[in-house]
DNA sequence: ACAGTTTTTGGAAACGTTTCCATTAATTTG
DNA sequence: CAAATTAATGGAAACGTTTCCAAAAACTGT
């Protein structure tokens, strides 16, 4: 079979580490392609404790932008001779812990990832525990940590800026998965934060819950609770689209009765009549970006730069923000809203009947 | 350290195999948790040669129909207690079977792979001589491999049916990446055939290569070309959105003077105005069908079963595709459309929308 | 109390590499 | 040409599990 040689002959010249004659090479050789020989990783991890693998935790793939972002990952670290281990955690910190015992348990060699709470993950705190190599990805960088990441309480904060440059003074916040987001909840923080210093009117939130399918009669609701606002900020490009079709729906014209603002920045919002004004970010770049420095950490070269917070994002400008609207009417569908420029109620914040 | 005894019987408790007393049961118990041992998969897949991981081999994450697809296989395979080796071949074959040679070295214990080629595979056909189980998605099948594809052929002919029913004879195709797609082929073939069954123009292909960013100027000289041409079938719903852009900057109206008609069903094309009439797919049910399918192979069990052809797609009507436009005539811009017969648009009783 | 049975335990082999070391063969040097 | 150096090769240990097997210990029933 294996001709004729020990096994560690083998080893050297499929490795080209040591030396070996040149016939035996060539012995070596015919054999392991007669019979398709190939080293098994599997007992080399074991030997050498090192996998060439990187566990990538994500909330999940359906959203572009963790799909760019890991897409930006694997191309950097299979450019490194790495490979990705992917396990998404449905947003579900219990599946986030599980998900990095498995990895740790699979021994791969770094961490890319995304929590749900960068500040109490347990999981997070197992791998520093350990001081296994990582990097955060969309997560504000708690202590020391390394992290890859929008802005998004600047950006935010920008969004406010934008609307107040259109003559908006009473807007609205809509976020998804708000509970298990922190980023949406950045968002929203900067948002109120930015509306503050702009002195508009505290923004009231919308927050729709996974399966809430009817975001057209909570809309409904929103705005006959909120009869001034003239623009909502979206915490994501997908809901902002969805918002506008609902708007429409409404009898609300984007942006003349409404102006949207979304976050993202995917390209479609560029697509679309109107197109989307948004927070412009690139997952992919900082997929990328994480896995670059989770790979400097392994290897103890010097860390690529962390971005400057203030590149991560830029705004983009599009026609579904304008001036505010002035004045607005019924329509036959009942929606009453009254002129958003008055702030004869400048509180309403009774926040009484929200679902949850 | 480990409680003064064999590491059979260690993994004798932790395994709950074979017999232990209880006090040993405590002891290694205390023991296990106070130094946080945790068993090394690698140890134990080179013990068992089993791995619990597939490999799992897609163009890119950034189309989100793979994006998709990979988040339900992702799934399938976690609940069953596998993890996923994620590669992307970026629509390069030299990748693919070099992504293929490294998932084999790492020895997974199966594969969900959409290649560039099925029948002309290196990679696949190194899976075949090995006899490794696997399931192609978004492939046809060759010979007798097994596969969760959507059936391209089938959908496109169905496209040429909705083009002929609103009284169109002649139109494009649209394709991107048609050299490293089969699928796209797949579609311009049905396409074709669709055409030719229904007395239609045999459709002029206009295709463009991944960097060719002016699709606009491209069309233009389409349309030049084509001067008759009332609708286009774009190979995906990015495109066909693209598409949409590019008429409106060359002065043209959808549907009125060109009607689109996209694939894939991606959601904001029903957040669009007009709405994009397309074929729709379930990319994730897709993927966690392969996923199940490569886990029967691996256990044995009874494979689930595969798609009805004619179930993997529908056709979803959209204020894209109208009744063609009669008559195309040049305008100053060298590209202008008369619209004679218009018979308004009496689109839009969307479904309503499913958040993401 | 004794032989027989059952339960508990640890030793050792095996999985497939790499690496260290010793051995042998080949080559150079004085 | 013998001695010394160098190159080529294979044996064996180690990585951390599981599993088989034998030994030891704990129970039985008379």
């Amino acid at each position: 079979m294996r001709a004729g040689c020990g096994v560690a002959t083998v080893s050297r010249v499929l490795n080209n580490t040591g030396s070996a004659s040149a016939e035996m090479r060539g012995r070596v050789m015919a054999a392991t392609d007669a019979l398709g020989f190939e080293f098994s990783e599997v007992a080399r991890s074991l030997q050498s404790s090192t996998t060439r693998t990187i566990g990538c935790v994500v909330p999940s793939l359906a959203n572009p932008v963790f799909a760019d972002a890991v897409q930006g990952a694997q191309e950097a670290f299979q450019l490194a001779g790495y490979q990705t281990l992917l396990l998404c955690t449905n947003y579900d910190p219990e599946f986030e812990v599980q998900a990095i015992r498995t990895l740790t348990a699979k021994k791969v060699d770094g961490f890319v990832l995304t929590v749900s709470d960068a500040l109490n993950s347990e999981g997070l705190k197992a791998i520093q525990a350990r001081g296994l190599p990582h990097c955060l990805l969309f997560n504000m960088a708690p202590a020391d940590d390394l992290s890859w990441s929008v802005d998004d309480h600047s950006a935010a904060i920008k969004v406010a800026d934008a609307f107040v440059e259109k003559g908006h003074t009473h807007v609205g916040f809509l976020a998804l998965k708000f509970k298990s987001s922190d980023r949406a909840r950045q968002r929203y923080k900067g948002f109120v934060e930015g509306c503050s210093r702009n002195g508009m009117i505290p923004p009231p939130l919308l927050e729709i819950d996974e399966d809430s399918q009817d975001l057209t009669a909570l809309m409904k609701a929103f705005i006959a609770e909120n009869p001034s606002i003239t623009g909502i900020f979206a915490s994501n490009d997908f809901l902002a689209l969805a918002t506008i079709r609902s708007a429409r729906v409404l009898g609300l014209t984007v942006p003349n009765d409404l102006s949207i603002v979304g976050f993202d920045g995917i390209e479609v919002g560029t697509m679309v009549e109107p197109s989307l004004a948004t927070i412009v970010t690139d997952p992919k770049l900082m997929g990328a970006g994480a896995a670059r420095t989770v790979l400097s950490v392994i290897n103890g070269t010097p860390a690529p730069d962390l971005p400057d917070p203030n590149l991560t994002f830029s705004f983009r400008a599009g026609g579904s923000l304008a001036t505010s609207a002035a004045e607005r009417v019924d329509d036959k569908r009942g929606v009453a809203l009254s002129s958003p420029y008055n702030p004869t109620q400048k509180n309403d914040k009774n926040q009484q009947e929200r679902s949850t």
